[in-house]
RNA sequence: GCUCCGUUGGUGUAGUCCGGCCAAUCAUUUCGGCCUUUCGAGCCGAUGACCUGGGUUCAAAUCCCAGACGGAGCACCA
């Protein structure tokens, strides 16, 4: 597999000759779980790493203990799903453990002359940075501005009152990149213990600068979101005469098949308001859901290397990772019959009805296909089969249940027939699922990305294990969940 | 308002830097056929794209100009 587009691709084939190393992070906001989003980021980068024998960290850049503020648990969580993703980290950081790294880089840069201690409201210097005029702070010195800045590490102000800017240039032609924040005051404790006595953070743009250096990381991806940031840090890197990695910025993933909204903010906000019921919902769109659905992060990996490294907006295609998944699942899927009974959405019911003619007493329908030394399933018929009620034909019509044999709808009764395959052939007969009726069915829900369904699966489905993947034939694949008393309960993965 | 960036079939992508081998690659989707007591898979086939207009050139998806459309930034968020 190889990533497919062609900017980073080529970008890192040429420069692996030109780097002892290739270096990358990740670099996520722990602010919750993942949403599958997030998965592009590990899924390349991962990727480049075993392409080019490289190397990669997470670096968790967790220095907004307010507006993004961490949630600790996600920490652990976010590691999780990159190894379920197929990929383990070569080392983790913490931002929040390196506050003095950056403070004392601060302090060079200070100086260094780059940089000020500034007090202006923020719309004032708002004003005035748009119309390219210096605030009056602008030309203070490095002594005055070290010591407003060491004041600012001791918390001597309060969240508002003082910042440190960068000494860009004010008259830059993009107002975007005119001296900028790199640390500000945030009242609120950092909700990780060893680092809650902090109250001078830094901006993503110094934090994230000075680290992409001081961990020789060769090659940067990152949002078109962020496509000012390397401009803005190499200021910074000019006045410490360091190299600006090699950057490359994407475009945003939208996936096609979700009505949740892919953000981490809006499926909390479901999961409190109980619409879902956790982060692994399978109506979520999540990693931890698509993990209990069965979809194997390989799946997800493939398809998001496909989408390639475009600066523009892409949509990914839940049939890519789906068709991935099958290929990967398939051959080890033992098949069972599932009829669909009720379900939150969709027009689910089932039909029990009577055989009559010489009606054989089992079905026997392989185990898997592909794999005769699997066997076959036994499904006891005593006097009754229990279809779909969408497969049932018109009277006079003919079906053929699978691993059973063909009957002929009456009107009331399936009159076993003794019919060759040919009328499946010709058409006359589809072939259908069934289990049988009044026997030891399994009461099954399959938890879906449109709601739950509920139905009987055939007796052998008991046997099978949680975690096992089976394919319920004309259904789908499913993951198995668990047997309870009541009811087995499995996730749907795809068709 | 200022500043960046992008635009190849339904979706994603290759090709664009270094114009010709591109009547445009591969995957997915959809549809059809084959195979299989006929699910899925596999095999075969089909449908389907270079944003628009100019220019340069023997030759343009590829270079130049203009326009349209789309995205992003101008936060004491990441």
């Amino acid at each position: 597999m190889e990533p497919s587009s062609t900017s980073a691709d080529s970008l890192a084939r040429q420069d692996g000759d030109e780097y002892d190393e290739i270096r990358m992070r990740v670099a996520p906001n722990p602010n919750g779980p993942w949403h599958i989003g997030h998965a592009r980021m590990p899924a390349v980068i991962g990727t480049y790493k075993e392409m080019y024998d490289g190397w990669f960290c997470v670096r968790f850049d967790d220095t907004d203990p307010e507006t993004k503020r961490p949630d600790l648990d996600a920490y652990d969580q976010i590691i999780e799903d990159i190894e379920y993703l197929g990929f383990d980290p070569d080392a983790v950081y913490r931002a929040s453990d390196r506050m003095e790294t950056y403070y004392d880089h601060a302090r060079d840069l200070i100086e260094k002359g780059g940089a000020y201690t500034c007090s202006c409201p923020q719309g004032d210097f708002s004003d005035m940075k748009n119309s390219g005029e210096a605030c009056p702070h602008r030309d203070k010195d490095a002594e005055t501005t070290l010591s407003e800045f060491e004041a600012m590490v001791d918390g001597e102000y309060d969240s508002g009152e003082m910042v440190l800017r960068v000494r860009t240039d004010i008259e830059h032609k993009n107002p975007a990149l005119r001296d900028w924040v790199a640390f500000r005051m945030i009242d609120t404790p950092h909700p990780r213990e060893e680092a809650s006595e902090y109250r001078c953070w830094p901006m993503l743009d110094f934090q994230s600068g000075v680290d992409d250096h001081l961990l020789d990381v060769t090659h940067i991806i990152r949002g078109i979101d962020l496509q000012d940031s390397a401009k803005r840090q190499r200021f910074v890197y000019d006045y410490f005469g360091w190299e600006y990695p090699e950057v490359l910025h994407w475009g945003h993933v939208q996936i096609d098949a979700f009505d949740v909204k892919m953000s981490t903010s809006t499926i909390k906000q479901l999961i409190d308001e109980g619409e879902l019921d956790g982060w692994d919902d399978p109506r979520a769109p999540t990693v931890a859901a698509f993990r209990r659905r069965g979809i194997r992060g390989e799946a997800i990996t493939d398809a998001m290397v496909e989408l390639g490294t475009s600066t523009s907006d892409v949509d990914l295609a839940m049939s890519a990772v789906y068709s991935h998944n099958r290929d990967l699942i398939d051959d080890d899927a033992n098949r069972y019959f599932f009829v669909r009974e009720s379900g939150d959405n969709g027009d689910f019911g089932t039909v029990e009805l009577p055989l009559a003619g010489d009606a054989p007493g089992e079905g026997t329908p392989p185990v898997h296909p592909e794999h005769e030394d699997r066997g076959r399933r036994s499904l006891p018929v005593d006097d009754a089969v229990v279809i779909e009620s969408a497969d049932l034909p018109e009277a006079g019509e003919k079906l053929w249940l699978k691993g059973y044999g063909p009957v002929e709808y009456d009107g009331s009764e399936l009159r076993y027939t003794d019919d060759d395959i040919e009328v499946v052939r010709e058409g006359e007969a589809d072939v259908v699922h069934w289990v049988p009726a009044g026997e030891e069915t399994v009461s099954v829900r399959l938890r879906t990305p449109e709601g739950d369904v509920t139905g009987y699966a055939e007796p052998a489905f008991a046997g099978t294990d949680a975690d096992e993947m089976v394919q319920f034939v004309r259904v789908g694949f499913a993951r198995v969940d668990g047997h309870g008393d009541d009811e087995s309960v499995t996730y749907f993965a795809h068709e």
